[in-house]
DNA sequence: TTGTAAGCGTTATCAC
DNA sequence: GTGATAACGCTTACAA
């Protein structure tokens, strides 16, 4: 029995090109042999890799693991592989053998600026730019902000202050604009202390806004921290809002009205795209609603 | 000019054995012609790939980052790559293309049972049973609830409840034993909702306990929302502390008194001694101590 | 010091 | 319906 023969049974490309019974052996032999295709001689030969790299800002975040998992999940029902990049934007990554060539694709989430050194691979961004040359599958952030500031406008909310994410990328940016002008405006690190200095700078003074947005759920626990060291009684004296709906939304007291981004839900969309490219289609940018979730960060102004 | 002299210049192996100007030569042509070597013909030709895959349970925990971030120094500074697969340990994951061929060695984190299904491959285990087969990498999580017990009792604490992570992990299990007898104790997924349920169960009674030690800072949060529900505050009426010193650790408020865990630290000794043992050595097994983090949610029994 | 050739395991082509 | 053969790009032993 030769190999073409066995490749043909064991790559499903038998059908009536191989007899049923023959096909039936080869597949029995290759179980009881425990047979597995070597990949690198498959790759060497179709020069395709079946696998997609995902390059995330950073591990530190729940976020990408529910990226990820949205990507892994459409990746798998087509037969790709993801495998994930922390992109520390400061230091380019150490270089890693799964390189380049060892890669179909590539899904870059939430990166602002660079993407250099990737070659021209079939690129899709995700939470970024749309105006870039790459497809892009987005949250509709300005939404998002707009439903907060209807949120608290609605509360009778005027004096609204904003702390921003000092962090360079597209998502942030929009943030900012999506909010219009405010009272007063600082910005911080995404990182509690950081955050709480911060506050204290916008807080800390007669004038003070009656709403504080956060560009994040984390720059929010800061400022829940200020609040506190101030006296202030959230959300009796000061309303609160966040931005994402991770998991410390939740573990705050009190319980922090956000905007939830469906974020499996991105790195699927965004895997869907980057596939149909592969396949030679040209996917069409996606802007994915955020949902504003009341809880108890946010009153009437008191 | 040939293949093999080109090969041996690019490989470093030309010393002595190819002409140092043709050296020069075959560099300055591959530089210029963007020359990048094919990884799936090289694999083939050497049967490895130097690239080592990390499994962890979860990319929901900003834990594992850190550990990613650790593996990944090391991995770099020796010529190897890492690559991260979330093994959710219900459903077995999707085979990813990247397949058990594709990879030198494996290094898992706290995965439990299973493991299946990876051959024979050289496995480091970190935070895991030492008592296994594979060499392990462990945080002295014994120790470290020792520290938080000492902590406890040298405040006055003599009635102690404890909230255990329905988890089932040797990492967990050791917390428990490690703890001894204590006043009461509850059960409960690691998630704030389902601990705020079960510490509810243990604080609404009359002989509640003064102290409540919990085996994440995650259950700590959902502890310190019951304790609120109750009425009671926290430390004044009732001490709490978690376990690893995540994120939320000090986005609570209080913050959380909590060991903490060198996540960063163990990944790098465990790909230390995983690439030990594909050099052909025998690693030892490593037990890193963690550190008690005394914060504002423990204080002397009022 | 350099070139030749074999072979890694797979898939595609084409002859039988 | 099946098998022989070439080719993918690389490394390495050996010949020149």
């Amino acid at each position: 029995m030769s190999q073409s023969t066995v490749s043909l049974v064991l790559a499903g490309k038998s059908e009536g090109r191989v007899k049923p019974e023959t096909g039936r052996a080869v597949r029995e032999a290759a179980r009881r042999l425990g047979y597995r295709p070597n990949l690198a001689a498959r790759n060497l030969r179709l020069g395709r890799t079946r696998t997609v790299l995902l390059v995330v800002p950073t591990l530190a975040s729940p976020f990408f693991g529910a990226v990820y998992t949205g990507a892994a999940r459409v990746a798998g029902e087509r037969g790709f592989g993801v495998i994930v990049h922390p992109w520390n934007d400061d230091a380019v990554p150490a270089r890693s053998p799964i390189d380049i060539e060892a890669i179909d694709g590539v899904l870059a989430s939430s990166i602002g600026g660079g993407m250099t050194g990737l070659g021209d691979l079939p690129l899709v961004v995700m939470d970024n730019d749309p105006a870039g040359q790459a497809p892009s599958v987005n949250f509709d952030v300005a939404g998002g902000m707009r439903s907060i500031m209807g949120h608290l406008h609605g509360l009778g909310h005027r004096r609204i202050g904003h702390l921003a994410a000092a962090v360079d990328a597209w998502t942030f940016r929009v943030r900012g604009e999506a909010l219009g002008p405010v009272e007063c405006r600082a910005t911080t690190a995404i990182d509690v202390a950081a955050a709480r200095a911060a506050a204290l700078t916008v807080l800390d003074r007669p004038d003070r806004p009656s709403a504080l947005v956060c560009d994040d759920d984390l720059i929010a626990a800061g400022a829940y921290k200020a609040a506190r060291h101030l006296g202030l009684d959230v959300p009796g004296d000061l309303s609160v809002t966040g931005f994402d709906d991770i998991l410390v939304a939740t573990a705050l007291e009190p319980e922090l009205t956000t905007i939830r981004l469906p974020a499996e839900e991105l790195g699927a969309r965004a895997m869907t795209a980057l596939l149909e490219r592969l396949d030679g289609g040209i996917p069409g940018d996606v802007s994915l609603p955020g949902e504003l979730v009341v809880r108890g960060s946010t009153a009437r102004r008191g």
